[in-house]
DNA sequence: TTGTAAGCGTTATCAT
DNA sequence: ATGATAACGCTTACAA
């Protein structure tokens, strides 16, 4: 592999004009530029990444701090943030916590170590420690939970809003006992869809509506079942988690009721397969794709010397009537 | 942020000393590397990666280079790769194409010059030019789709075996029809996928049940629709792509067919949903997640040292029976 | 405008 | 076993 001392020495400068004339300086003739541009071009000279880091003291590097990139959600933020970091010449590490502290301490810890330019996290807990990150001026974002880390930007959306709206719609199709189901109690984005759902629902929140539990695990097959027969009994769910959703679903038809006229139902997050089932699914859907943009913007805006105070961007769930919340369906 | 020489200097000892002992070298007295790690931790001390890697002529990084993340299959394989990478020590890098060879190029482009260690890609064309990498001494290996490299390893699966084995299925079941949608006629993929269907089908398959088109377009709807009414009547479908199936799904039941009895479906890998549709769908689902992993072994061996022949390994699918290809169902 | 040379923070060679 | 010291390949004062 070639270094910058050859370049100079086939073009016949030194090497810190194949510097200057590689990074597009304009103090550097044209004519030698282009006698540069040919050298390297001949020899297939490639900047050596870790000595330009090394020399800069930053890299062009973000690392993406999430709880599984299986989830589809974090899928389509991890691609609306790498778009987006890559226009501006920024790659994106990924790193899976799986809501593992110890896991997430040791992925920021090799970010630090890397020197990271940046890190985008959606983390195990508001308490996360990013500070050591951020003295050392890597910019961080705080997406789809927040921290408590005064100097960190976040990308949040209002999850509990949208709850609440997915709620109230279920109430004016004329459900009256409508249950939430959601996996993970003491994560952030489902404390946020139970409270909209208690908004919502006010007073008449009936505590055994109310379950958690496991995607695919005995215990979520047992709470749906209780939720679908006496004593408790709904007639409508609110089902935060995607993955919660599939399992939902074939119990509700197990049970003989009829999507929709029998049974409302309205799902976060389930943006690929709605139009697969019939009626087709009521969702409500986070903007992940424009979250991961946002993001990325964040980071490019704080990197390229924007000071001030945090950014704090609150973006909108779609809320998306079909079918499945209709009464008056089929 | 304090360097290797600060803790040198609360340590009273070398830097050389220092780093031998971060580094667990046996060479050195364990009073001293007491005296070291003690030192570093109160500085709070952390490698400097890049210069580590400018010395040390290699990083601790792979580049996965996939189409899309936001395709559950790719994601799964990012998982267990990043899974596989991390305990061995290494990070992984995002890139996605879009299956543009453009994006591709400059994606392997910022892989040479980073010097990752390691690219695990899904190619967009067996000619991808992987050469300089492997030139450079960077392991690569080709998942989901073959590399005409030579010297890359790869690891693939025999979807060709699983669409003959699904297609046999329906015929078994009794369906006479049988129909194949994909998408991306021209991918690796579904070359294989669409070869099987024929395999299966011998001198029984009829041009006009085999369909392409992109999810999602009002060419996707049309084909369905010409699927599904005469003349062409399918009464099965082989839906080679995920992104197509809720909508082929969809279009099943609006034109009052009913799946199973009437019309009989095998989807690949749809893996998060298949039990939210009633009767549940028959799937072929490929080990994403183990392919991943795989790819990461094959690295990690390879940087260990390993020398001789590519590996080429082929994982199976798994195709799995359920309602959607049963004519017996209700 | 161009060249010389001093680092950036490690690791590894070579003495001691 | 430990310590000087020379790279690694690049960018950037500083000189010319």
């Amino acid at each position: 592999m070639p270094t910058i001392g050859d370049v100079a020495a086939r073009a016949n400068v030194s090497t810190a004009t194949v510097s200057r004339a590689l990074n597009g300086k304009a103090t550097v003739d044209p004519e030698l530029a282009k006698r540069v541009r040919a050298a390297a071009e001949e020899l297939g000279y490639r900047p050596h990444g870790p000595a330009r880091n090394l020399r800069r003291k930053t890299t062009a590097t973000l690392t993406l701090v999430v709880t599984d990139i299986g989830d589809p959600f974090f899928a389509a933020l991890a691609r609306g943030l790498e778009d987006t970091a890559r226009d501006s010449g920024y790659s994106v590490v990924l790193c899976d916590t799986d809501d593992d502290p110890a896991r997430e301490r040791s992925a920021l810890d090799v970010a630090l170590q890397e020197r990271v330019a940046g890190v985008v996290i959606a983390p195990t807990s508001a308490a996360t420690d990013v500070s050591k990150l951020i003295d050392h001026g890597a910019a961080v974002v705080a997406v789809d939970r927040p921290l408590d880390e005064p100097r960190s930007d976040r990308v949040l959306v209002d999850t509990r809003a949208a709850a609440a709206k997915a709620t109230s719609q279920l109430l004016d199709a004329g459900y009256r006992r409508i249950g939430y189901f959601g996996c993970r109690a003491d994560g952030y984005p489902d404390r946020q869809r139970l409270a909209g759902y208690q908004d919502a629902l006010g007073t008449n929140a009936d505590e055994c509506l109310i379950r958690h539990a496991c995607p695919r695990s005995d215990t979520a097959a047992s709470a749906i079942r209780d939720l679908l027969t006496p004593p408790v009994s709904a007639d409508a769910l609110l089902i935060a988690s995607p993955q919660l959703t599939p399992d939902t679903l074939g119990a509700v038809t197990e049970h003989e009721l009829a999507l929709g006229t029998d049974f409302g139902v309205v799902a976060f997050d389930v943006a690929a397969w709605a139009m697969a089932v019939r009626p087709a699914l009521s969702v409500v859907s986070q903007p992940a794709y424009e979250m991961g943009v946002t993001a990325a913007r964040h980071i490019v805006a704080r990197l390229a010397g924007e000071t001030g105070a945090p950014r704090h961007t609150e973006l909108s769930p779609e809320f998306v009537v079909r079918g499945s919340s209709l009464r008056e369906s089929r």
